[in-house]
RNA sequence: GCGACUGUAGCUCAGUUGGUUAGAGCGCCGGUUUGUGGUACCGGAGGUCGCGGGUUCAAGCCCCGUCAGUCGCCCCA
């Protein structure tokens, strides 16, 4: 037992329901990415470790102690991507994508992060990434924001999910509340939680979303983003809520709320459910403007944001299982291949059949009955090559309504049936010539 | 990185104040039965009680360490 091999922490296996849940999540995304026009992106998985260093900030934790780094055989310097954006900013300079600019994409996939598991939150995670890059206007953001919207609608948990929203200004915008914030801050920082003294020195914006009873007071009376707006930002911001408002957008303004990550301008948003308990935001993003330019690119305004599979995996309901068309039960040894051969026939004509391996008919049965099918098709040898087959409801002997059955088995190709006159009220039965 | 709780068959769990060969249900395998099949019954396999150390005549139960999970902090999707 000690000797087996064990999943390293925060990784997960899954198969049955959990999968299904996960499938469903990515499946639902594509469908509605597709239909706000987001084309699919694809980033490698692993990169220089500088891309994510330079882009999110060296101070961020992210990068300061949470990024899977190690030394290639070359002696290259490489991380684990522990975010979608910083790729595709890379892949956009290094390709030109300019050239396409604006640009919508879309990722999913498996980000990492060494951090200490729980729920909702392990080493490596998966996330659906919407972006637009080369973009400017307020109404990019509205259209973002509404793919985000749209897709919680159609997963079926936006019932749970309330959409928060602020603006986090210009660069001048924010430079002047961030000092402001920071003097506030700084002038009761005996008042403060030991996290957030530290945060004073880090990132005092964060002291923002303290959880710590000892920093709500302070917090409540900080000064907010609205008194610093330049013009340009608050009239960015006002586009912004106008937009949101005509795509049908319900939302709250959340004065507090910010990022962590260092690119961040203008609007920020949050999809956050209280059914998840710490870790309830879902899905979150916002403008990062100057990120491009910073990595060394034409100066590339942007918008986008990451959702976390696993969370929304956990929120939508039980996926109903697959289902099963037609089980295929052969019910003597003489005609397995047969079976074979109809299983194979069958799926081609587009059904979804279940077939197994071994048993008699008895044993096929029970586990054919695991997959619940709608149609039991048992194989029976006759007399002179003739194989016979019975095509009944799935354990049942209730009536069935023969023209369908009947269709069920004209639309298989490469067969002549021949079926039986007189049937039985429950099944209907049909031969053909084997070859 | 910090704190709390948890860890017994494939799964979900029970195991009395430490005391003889560690149990159940489900699942799995085999068989019998039933109105040609979602029934009932019988039997079987499967556990060094997460791992390592300690205390004790004796440890699944107590102590220490370690690994993993859960919840919160932190961080974030």
């Amino acid at each position: 037992m000690s000797k087996a091999p064990q999943k390293p922490r925060g990784t997960q296996d899954m198969i049955g329901e959990a999968a299904a849940r996960f499938d469903h999540v990515i499946e639902t995304f594509n469908r509605v990415r597709k239909l706000h026009g987001f084309g699919r992106v694809e980033v490698p998985v692993f990169e220089a470790t500088a891309v994510f260093a330079r882009s999110l900030g060296e101070t961020t934790d992210v990068v300061s102690k949470e990024m899977y780094e190690f030394t290639d055989r070359g002696g290259d310097a490489m991380c684990l991507r522990p975010e979608f954006t910083a790729g595709i900013a890379r892949a956009y300079i290094e390709n030109g994508w300019q050239q396409h600019a604006p640009l919508k994409l879309a990722a999913w996939g498996p980000l990492f992060r060494y951090e200490r598991p729980q729920k909702g939150r392990f080493r490596q995670f998966h996330q659906l990434d919407a972006e637009i890059l080369g973009a400017g206007e307020p109404a990019a953001d509205v259209e973002v924001i509404a793919l985000g919207q749209h897709l919680l609608d159609e997963l079926g948990v936006a019932g749970d999910v309330v959409v928060t929203l602020n603006s986090m200004g210009d660069p001048a915008t924010r430079a002047a509340w961030s000092a402001a914030v920071a003097a506030h801050f700084a002038a009761h920082r005996g008042d403060l939680s030991e996290d957030s003294q530290r945060r004073l020195e880090a990132n005092p914006l964060r002291i923002l979303d303290s959880k710590d009873a000892r920093d709500q007071a302070l917090v409540a009376d900080a000064p907010q983003i609205d008194a610093y707006f330049t013009a340009e930002a608050g009239a960015f911001f006002e586009s912004l809520q106008k937009g949101l408002q005509a795509s049908g957008i319900a939302w709250t303004r959340n004065a507090r709320l910010v990022r962590g990550l260092d690119y961040y301008r203008h609007s920020v948003f949050e999809f956050v459910t209280q059914s998840l308990g710490a870790q309830g935001t879902v899905l979150g993003g916002g403008r990062y403007d100057g990120l491009i330019g910073h990595m060394g690119g034409p100066d590339t305004p942007a918008v986008g944001w990451a959702a976390g599979i696993e969370r929304l995996a956990m929120l939508v309901a039980e996926p109903e299982l697959p289902v099963v068309d037609v089980a295929v039960i052969p019910e003597h040894p003489s005609v397995e291949l047969e079976a074979v051969r109809l299983v194979g026939a069958l799926r081609r004509a587009g059904f979804s059949v279940f077939s197994s391996f071994k048993g008699n008919a008895k044993r096929r049965f029970e586990v054919a009955k695991k997959v619940s099918p709608v149609w039991q098709l048992s194989v029976l040898p006759g007399s002179q090559g003739l194989v016979w087959v019975d095509l009944k409801r799935f354990g049942s002997s209730v009536e069935i309504d023969r023209l369908v059955a009947e269709r069920i088995l004209q639309s298989v190709p490469g067969f002549r049936w021949q079926t039986d006159l007189d049937p039985p009220a429950h099944k209907l039965r049909a031969s053909y010539q084997s070859i």
